[in-house]
DNA sequence: TATGAATGAGGATTCATTCAT
DNA sequence: TATGAATGAATCCTCATTCAT
């Protein structure tokens, strides 16, 4: 799974709890499938073989095609853009925020790479699939996080942390470069390197890649 | 059209010519609609509505919506595949090679921003809609260009223009970066700024953002 | 309810009385249900949640949706016929039984409204929804009614009540203007009227409606 | 077919009147389909096998099952409404009138009882499967029509052609028994009969039924 | 008996591809 | 070669019915 998941609530009537966890289930199989085919090529048959029902019960935990995939997309979102915001919020160096940022997506999508790949690509393609609505709230998670990320990076320019960069360029090194991260793993050896990885990033950004020892020949 | 287009050889006899005429046609008009609409969203219909041909017209060009695509793709791809080796095969500074590159190509995604979405987009989908057997002539071109990056990047470190920084991440922000540039354009202005914009990505790439100045507060 | 309710006899057992009640309690929804969306549109999600049950509760008295509609047709159309054939085979004027028969039925039918559109739609309709075998079991009914509608006005005519008109145009007119007043009950002010506006069309369809009076201009 | 068909204009360039004769054919195999079957009974299979089209050739021709339904009932009630609307105009007395058009919609029904059982049941059922907008339109011809006959029926009573009785009660008597009349034809033995039941219906209609000469024993 | 989730057959609709003209 | 109608496989979705609890 793409995010923590939290237990089922014990306490919770069985029926209540058995539907959760089939709804947890069917959601694990729609992304897996849906990694694995892509949205359009994906067909319910497939999603119910994968999730062990019938093609019909499905439809009593999602709407439609369309809007199994929008749930998981949004609770995703909604995960990513709250963490996102409170790390930004938090009064702590930029670098240091975003330092943890990227080692905590790395280390999701490390553990759930089919889950990245599916995300990126579908939010590369502008969500075509999804209706106007839908599109439109997911777009505007993203928006706003773009926009506090520029934001935040100005404040760092402004306490003396960056130097004089246009913020959105950084921007979009950053965001391109967490994708890139997020899809191809850099060829990491091991879930351990992320860490290592990630420092290395911050050292290339932070202080460029440039020899400054010796002479370029 | 994503890639400076060749006049059509005027020599040739008037029915080839019209022909090839034809076949530009109809491929401007799949980039448009299935940029638009997103491969599988696109029909045929609006294909042929969109190009001025019948729909039936279509198959005397192309042998199924998988080939046009495929032909579509496959021209940028070679085009883009060449044009990097010979950059990177070039006796210039690794610096230089890649400035180029990217303001080459911030200029071609400036020009044609609906190809650049749908080609990065479906690049990162993995070509799902293609056969194993044009996926993997396309992957492959990918994968030798990845490749050259990378040993390019080495010599760069051997040649001391570099300090020691791994490859693949150096590679994977410049990936990253240039597809993000190539999708959104970092809010530029106009497409004047291109080289002005490059140049400071490549300082910041170079130089790191830290502020070395003064001190962080 | 289209038919005079009789209450649930008291002496039965309560678990006895309760079933009763609740297949009562589900018919009626059954019925309002039918009557607003039509017996193909109606779900049984619909029924289930008008009367406040499960759907798997249904099952404990209906075999089928067919045997709900059908139980619901079959009730009415016994109670039709029964009351029908009693009115006709009474030694009464051929006016007075129709009289009588049009007042009870707009009677019903003003009570009831959804319930006789549903029915006479149905009826129309060939009631192609049900098995052969219950097909033929209410239109028995209503063809033996016919029958003995034509005998009776044969009878009417015989005993010099009638002119000598053609017993089966006399059926239909009275057919179809009683489903017609069962259906749109001619835009009566308030049920109060059905007495009156029967009597008037008893005058029409005995008297003509031609001016006998003076001439037409 | 219901209405007398025109003769496709042979003017007209090969692939139109090809277009033409097909859109006719279906239009004929949806109408015995529907009439036997009944709307939601009927499925596409059933109508392309019948009209000798696979079942994507119906797409062609309408937009959906539901709009093959509705082309069939439209072009057949704006039929019905002009017809019955320039006969009501016509300035010659309202028997007459009523004569002509009860004739004329007996022969149509004799020609096509399948069409007009399946209307007039449709009709009396709400037209529950049209979309709001669809129905709408068809019942305000309907509608329309009820009421241009209300009023030629008080402008007879003020002609003096008919006594002082309840134009909408008229009116019911004449709708349902032209309802009845064209989905039982009163059991005529022969299309030539229609005329005469028809005058026969007249006469009980404008003169009653009641036996005048003689007493009622 | 009541519940509500699971089933799966059935049907409308779409659309790439074919083909007669 | 151009046309556009015909084809039919593919797929989403519905919903009556069943069944475990």
């Amino acid at each position: 799974m793409n995010i923590p998941i939290a237990p089922i609530d014990e306490s919770l009537p069985r029926r209540e709890r058995e539907r959760l966890q089939h709804r947890r289930d069917i959601t694990q199989a729609a992304i897996k499938v849906f990694a694995e085919k892509g949205f359009f090529n994906a067909t319910l048959d497939d999603i119910a073989k994968e999730a062990e029902f019938s093609k019909g019960a499905l439809y009593n935990y999602f709407a439609s095609k369309e809007d199994m995939l929008f749930s998981i997309l949004k609770e995703h979102v909604e995960f990513s853009f709250k963490y996102g915001r409170e790390l930004l919020d938090e009064n702590i160096p930029f670098r240091e925020a975003i330092t943890e940022l990227f080692v905590k997506f790395a280390e999701f999508s490390y553990d759930a790479p089919e889950f990245f790949d599916l995300f990126i690509n579908l939010h590369n393609s502008g969500f075509k699939m999804l209706s106007d609505e839908n599109r439109a709230e997911l777009n505007g998670y993203h928006d706003r996080l773009h926009e506090m990320t520029v934001t935040r990076i100005e404040k760092a320019k402004a306490d003396g942390e960056l130097c004089d960069v246009p913020a959105c360029a950084v921007e979009g090194i950053l965001h391109g470069s967490l994708d890139n991260l997020l899809i191809t793993h850099w060829d990491m050896p091991s879930r351990d390197c992320i860490s290592s990885y990630v420092e290395t990033f911050m050292n290339i950004i932070f202080n460029g890649i440039a020899n400054r020892e010796g002479e370029h020949r």
